[in-house]
RNA sequence: UGCGGAAUUGUGUAAUGGCAGCACCUACGACUCUGACUCGUAUUGUCUAGGUUCGAAUCCUAGUUCCGCAGCCA
């Protein structure tokens, strides 16, 4: 442990944490408390980057306190779930580093929660109602207005014990009654006008298949599902705050025996600039195939950050830069593209690639004459060890890096101007061709050969990177901007416009978000890469020299290789005149 | 005109009655065989109005703005 590092900044959640330890520790000095969480996530998505941020909370607050985060899917939704997103959200959180003490399932808690609901019935705080959805609506009054008692509401327990049973039995259709809790009609909190326990479901589900046609809901499992498995912080995102006092109504009227009670805190959920995070908007720009699909690198899913070559620990750095708060916030993604250069920059090897290619001819290196040059792949790192590229009298250059009609301070290739070609030599530029339309086809220069790298005094002010036409490998690179051009906040009223259409798709909030997208968020490259990059294997991470860090794509090949752009390399340059 | 939350620099986040700090972004400079990295410098902030106090981002009062809640979704 290093004494000189700085004192840890608790966020509001460690102070709670810590001041319910104390607490603990005081009602039961017998035993030494311990933290469990649980990461929750419904499985009927892929994990994005916010969903990184609720996980890295759950299992590192758990991990501070030497406690333990299950990982448990929340599955009381048969028709929106399914087994296929299981496997990818398991990895997801593996490879980001955390593990799990325990893998549940919500649904292997029903027979828990139909026991636990009949305890309610008992207790006079359930009760079965056969309003229909929209009566239900109108019964509940409105944000403003209280609600009145649904006729069904005063049954009596052995009548409520019977429906009950008979709705599990599969004797009701879809929608025919509900269970509900029997709270307060006219509370100021709407959550807790009696609301749905238990719905009727005429669907099997993924995990327990056609044993149940009744599922409970998420107020009512959720926090049985903590107390039963020992949870003692149940972390979530703000908009459940709200749904507080229903959380502890339920512990409370189940009456647990193990001690102490799940406790819920609620924390802001990320947002990033120029990106969106809502699954439904996800799911749209897929079905519309704006992107290639989940893992299209431009998404913000995990499985897309993971192909474009975000490192894992660059993920994880940048979610412990921001912080957790209870203020909403949109964060820059220029925050968690300086986490990601910070770790490649240290990490990646260096390599040339010209990406947008532009023949120069030596004139006075001699036909056919060949020199290797020897680069480091590493600056500063000695075990990383060297390379051998190919030098000789046609190259490729970067088009960006000669100006016939240079503007100030360009300190690349001009006319009558000096250039050193890494690792190689000075350049003179003694002319250029162009074809019909004014583009430059080829540059003739001369060198000098006193000026070999490492042999050589005399600097110039500008270093380009190059590859030999002899043995440069085409490849394709494909460059990435952000996908929304602005940021669009996922929209409270395009959900409730949605949902008064029926279905979660198409409201005209929805086509709005669809304006907002990028035409030009992709941009495919061909140019041309060192022979040893071209044989990467994919999920190799390079910086091509002045370009920017770059992942080899799962479409790569040795003959056609591909490389994703992960972020480009800052650039101070600014061309004035 | 209901209820639950939140407001600190362009962005995010610290400071729990005692020097408003850190990071990103931005600008300028140094260094540079990557206009990268690194290093240095700089700009900009306590939602408003009162009050308590020697002293307020912090406590009190009143207001303003923003977010969430009316699924048999989670």
């Amino acid at each position: 442990m290093d004494m000189e590092e700085a004192p840890k900044i608790k966020n509001f959640i460690e102070e709670a944490i810590e001041e319910d330890l104390a607490r603990f520790r005081e009602m039961y000095p017998d035993r030494e408390p311990r933290i469990k969480t649980r990461f929750p996530p419904e499985p009927n998505g892929y994990l994005h980057i916010g969903h990184a941020k609720a996980l890295t909370i759950d299992f590192s607050m758990a991990e501070e306190y030497g406690g333990t985060c299950n990982l448990r899917y929340d599955d009381t939704n048969p028709t929106k779930e399914g087994t296929e997103y299981v496997d990818a959200i398991e990895q997801d959180i593996r490879w980001l580093g955390f593990s799990w003490d325990k893998l549940v399932f919500g649904s292997s808690y029903f027979d828990e929660c139909y026991e636990l609901a009949k305890k309610l019935i008992r207790k006079g705080v359930a009760y079965v109602d056969d309003l229909t959805k929209e009566q239900m609506r109108a019964y509940r009054g409105t944000l403003t207005e209280p609600g009145k008692n649904s006729p069904y509401r005063d049954r009596s327990v052995e009548e409520n014990l019977d429906l009950f049973e008979r709705m599990k039995n599969g004797e009701f259709e879809n929608g025919a009654k509900t269970l509900r809790a029997k709270i307060d009609m006219a509370s100021p909190n709407i959550n807790m006008r009696d609301p749905a326990l238990y719905r009727i479901i005429h669907i099997p589900h993924h995990q327990t298949g056609d044993k149940w046609c009744i599922y409970p809901m998420y107020d009512f499992a959720h926090p049985i599902q903590d107390a039963l498995e020992g949870v003692t912080h149940s972390l979530c995102s703000l908009e459940y705050e709200i749904h507080r006092p229903l959380y502890n109504w339920v512990v409370e009227q189940c009456g647990f025996d193990n001690k102490p009670n799940p406790r819920q805190i609620e924390f802001a959920r990320l947002n990033l600039t120029n990106t969106v995070m809502s699954k439904r908007k996800l799911r749209m720009l897929v079905e519309e195939g704006i992107v290639s699909g989940w893992d299209d690198p431009r998404m913000p899913t995990l499985c897309a950050m993971r192909r474009r070559g975000y490192p894992a620990e660059a993920i994880r750095d940048f979610l412990s830069r921001i912080g957790v708060a209870k203020a909403d916030s949109v964060v820059e993604t220029a925050l968690l593209e300086a986490c990601v250069r910070d770790n490649l920059n240290a990490s990646a090897y260096r390599m040339m690639a010209v990406t947008e290619p532009v023949k120069l001819v030596i004139d006075n290196w001699p036909e056919g004459k060949i020199e290797e040059i020897e680069l480091e792949n590493l600056p500063g790192s000695e075990e990383a060890g060297t390379r051998k590229v190919t030098f000789s009298r046609e190259l490729y250059i970067e088009r960006s890096d000669f100006s016939a009609d240079p503007p100030k301070k360009f300190f690349r290739l001009k006319p009558e101007g000096e250039v050193r070609l890494k690792g190689a030599y000075i350049v003179l530029c003694t002319g250029y061709e162009t074809d019909e339309a004014g583009n430059v086809t080829l540059i003739h220069c001369t060198y000098d050969p006193e000026t070999r790298s490492g042999e050589c005094q005399r600097k110039v002010k500008g270093t380009i990177h190059w590859l030999s036409t002899l043995d440069a490998v085409p490849a394709e690179l494909r460059h990435y901007e952000p996908l929304l051009s602005e940021t669009a906040a996922d929209d409270a009223e395009a959900e409730a416009e949605a949902e008064a259409e029926g279905e979660y798709v198409g409201g005209a909030k929805d086509r709005d978000f669809l304006k907002t997208i990028n035409p030009d968020s992709l941009k495919v490259l061909r140019g041309f890469v060192e022979p040893a990059a071209a044989k990467a294997p994919a999920g190799t991470r390079y910086q091509f020299l002045r370009m920017g860090y770059y992942c080899a794509d799962l479409d790569t090949t040795a003959e056609k290789p591909v490389f994703n752009r992960v972020v480009g390399l800052k650039d101070s340059f600014k061309p004035t005149k």
